[in-house]
RNA sequence: GGGGGCGUAGUGUAGCGGUUAACAUGCCGGCCUGUCAAGCCGGAGAUCGCGGGUUCGAAUCCCGUCGCUCCCGCCA
């Protein structure tokens, strides 16, 4: 007897078929007893008559929602049912595995008690397909890279001294002494710039010990990170990263645009290239104009409104649901974004934005010895903790550049999500540890 | 780190000074010519997050505490 996926039901119309999956459903009426069953590929009707088979009723009234049985029988077409208008005619079910009564939760359930029983809210098709979805982009991603000779790297994540500002780091006791968790793979992507790797990417987890209670925080999280040798601007960056996205969104479109939209009830739109590019300066006139003060202190960046404030903007005057924000200030950049030779107080630099979600940032790096080592002493930074990482321009190192990319961040914007704890497999923030 | 909101059956909510603490869903039992958001009848299930206070009386008001959540800061 063949086993099939319920998705593959259609093709076997009159053949005995095996199917295994999870009981959704049990209507138990006087002659009749019906199933509905879900496995990974879809849902489908199971039927029996009581009088056929006691013995095989008497099973069937005591199975419990989401046991896992397996069944045997002969697919059926029959119009008048509802569910894909066929069923299995049930010959002979067993249970794999009984599921205690009462769920601990249900659909309607809060975010938090679906976290604590996420493996049984990820039984649903609407946040599996998340999940598909994902694979898909990543897919796409590297089949991007692969024909671009790029070289997959796999920074390590334990490291000895911290990677960037120091403030966000996680410590921990490393055999006598202490080591940090990597909140970012920055350096050592330049350093395989050094290494003359020449263009390269990576996609792994990050650590960063932010208290932040935001919808689009998290301590842990899936980064993608890309650099690039042999630019002239930060301009070669922002060209890589739209093609490259407009090559994921048709990918995810055309294997899964219409689930997305019947299960979110978002299209997918792939961008037009170019991506507008709003320079800082712009931005914060348009911010301006739409009334929003911002903060004082905010050294010349814009606050989360303000972003929503010029995606809006954009979307409205070129209809597009990305933007680029080049040209920060130095004041809100790290020591080794590059500056404009012209302008010293402006970085060769941008974020970009989805639907007004800050997704990605990315620069121009200072690849030259002498000038980064001046801007990370004008940062106040320690060179001795630095060397490590200085030394990698000391031998030769090409112009290069690179951006860092948010992989719940993208699934959050691409599929309309409340949160980035629905696009993350396991989530992990302040408040959560477990499961 | 700062500010706001919320903690009531398994789950989602209502009640906001005096009720046997309500409704939905789920669960258990019964009924039901093929159901399909099934329907009908019955039942079990809550020391109203925890501690203290005010009051004749607290789920309800006050204080504290813990947990969750949203926004800001920070960022991907």
């Amino acid at each position: 007897m063949t086993t099939i996926t319920i998705r593959q039901a259609p093709d076997f119309i009159d053949s005995q078929v095996r199917v295994k999956g999870w009981v959704e459903k049990v209507r138990d009426q006087k002659s009749m007893q019906f199933i509905v069953l879900r496995d990974s590929s879809g849902k489908l009707q199971l039927a029996h008559y009581k009088k056929g088979n006691p013995e095989l009723a008497e099973v069937i009234s005591s199975l419990t929602a989401e046991s896992v049985i397996e069944v045997t029988g002969k697919v059926v077409a029959n119009p008048s049912v509802k569910l894909g208008g066929l069923e299995i005619a049930v010959e002979g079910l067993e249970v794999l595995s009984k599921a205690a009564p009462m769920l601990p939760i249900e659909e309607s359930s809060g975010a938090d008690v679906r976290l604590d029983w996420r493996y049984i809210d990820l039984r649903r098709p609407r946040n599996r397909l998340i999940f598909e979805v994902q694979t898909a982009a990543e897919h796409a991603m590297r089949e991007f890279w692969a024909e671009r000779d790029f070289i997959e790297i796999h920074s390590p994540k334990l490291m000895g001294a911290p990677s960037e500002s120091g403030a966000e780091l996680f410590e921990l006791q490393y055999f006598g002494g202490q080591a940090y968790l990597a909140q970012s793979p920055q350096f050592y992507k330049q350093m395989a710039m050094a290494a003359g790797f020449d263009r390269v990417f990576e996609i792994g987890p990050v650590f960063r010990a932010d208290p932040s209670f935001t919808s689009r925080h998290a301590t842990e999280f899936t980064s993608i990170d890309v650099e690039i040798s042999w630019i002239d601007s930060h301009e070669d960056v922002m060209a890589l990263e739209e093609a490259w996205l407009r090559h994921v969104l048709e990918t995810v479109k055309a294997r899964y645009g219409e689930r997305i939209a019947e299960m979110f009830g978002v299209e997918i739109v792939v961008p037009e290239l170019p991506f507008p590019r709003v320079p800082m300066a712009q931005a914060h006139e348009i911010v301006a104009a739409s009334g929003h003060q911002l903060a004082e202190n905010g050294k010349g960046d814009l606050d989360p409104e303000g972003e929503r404030i010029v995606a809006r903007y954009v979307q409205e005057k070129h209809g597009h649901e990305f933007v680029f924000i080049t040209d920060y200030p130095i004041t809100v950049r790290p020591f080794y974004h590059m500056r404009y030779a012209d302008r010293p107080q402006i970085t060769k630099s941008f974020d970009l934005l989805w639907k007004g979600l800050e997704i990605t940032t990315g620069a121009q790096r200072e690849h030259r010895y002498d000038v980064l080592k001046k801007q990370a002493q004008e940062a106040g930074l320690s060179l001795k903790l630095l060397d490590f990482y200085l030394d990698f321009f000391k031998y030769g190192c090409p112009p290069h550049g690179g951006y860092g990319f948010g992989l719940a961040r993208m699934l959050m914007s691409m599929l309309g999500l409340k949160n980035v704890r629905e696009a993350t497999f396991l989530f992990r923030g302040p408040n959560r540890l477990e499961p």
